[in-house]
DNA sequence: AATTAAATACTAAATATTTAGTAGGAGATA
DNA sequence: TATCTCCTACTAAATATTTAGTATTTAATT
């Protein structure tokens, strides 16, 4: 009779997600504005969500006058870790392989542009 | 005040979807077996899946004797595609070419790796 | 044809997720 | 200090998703 809770992110916890990776840190006002542009957002409900961010250990906060000041505590590359590997487990037989092959068949990825990309990993450390 | 539906297959779906694409065909009870070994389900859970998979498009079926045989009438590349572009835009600023990075550094897949599977595609047709 | 077995249809409800209103508090300002 | 503004806390409810019970239908069987 239950409904399993979601491993990986929720929409809206990615969406806010996404904005604190940029940003490093953001008051609910900011980031409040940020999500207006996209479509009418109330100010409470995004507060609401960054509660629950904060109670499932996502996000913590500091006080900055009466405000909380929010950042990140678990970064991009491990939510796309898990969220990949779910998607993986779920859609490609468990088997990044077959999601390799899908990139390049379906994407029109092919040898020489991964190879420039790898080079570009290799030189760099931070790949986003 | 409205949440959004799903745009990709939820989880319970995609489950099923998974059976059909094995088995091509299947009844409601066979199903059920199969989903059974994973976890106690009613048949009617099954059942209801299976409408609101017609309902949406997904499968199609025919009868026999008095119950449905249904089949999947999306195939799993185009789901597969749906799903990992959401993925895409929702995690990896909207750049397979990102995905294919962190392909490469969290699931160590060298090129070797990726080439000759590249060249199995390009054998064969059906890459699954 | 009547009975039976098994399937579908209808209905309902639990849980997760998203959305937001109202109350109350804390700091800034007049 | 009194007021005002903006913030968080608390509460509530809408929608999606999942789960399954009960009623009804259908086909096979006797």
């Amino acid at each position: 009779m239950t409904r399993k809770k979601s491993t990986t992110l929720t929409e809206f916890e990615q969406r806010i997600m996404n904005i604190l990776w940029r940003k490093k840190e953001i008051s609910v006002r900011e980031a409040t504005d940020i999500l207006s542009t996209e479509g009418p957002v109330a100010y409470t409900t995004v507060l609401t969500m960054f509660k629950i961010l904060k109670d499932k250990g996502y996000v913590q906060y500091r006080k900055q006058g009466k405000a909380f000041i929010y950042h990140a505590i678990v970064n991009q590359t491990e939510a796309r870790k898990s969220a990949l590997s779910k998607l993986i487990d779920q859609l490609f037989n468990g088997s990044p392989e077959i999601l390799a092959q899908h990139l390049m068949t379906e994407n029109h990825m092919d040898l020489a542009e991964l190879s420039a990309l790898k080079k570009a990993v290799d030189d760099t450390d931070e790949g986003t």
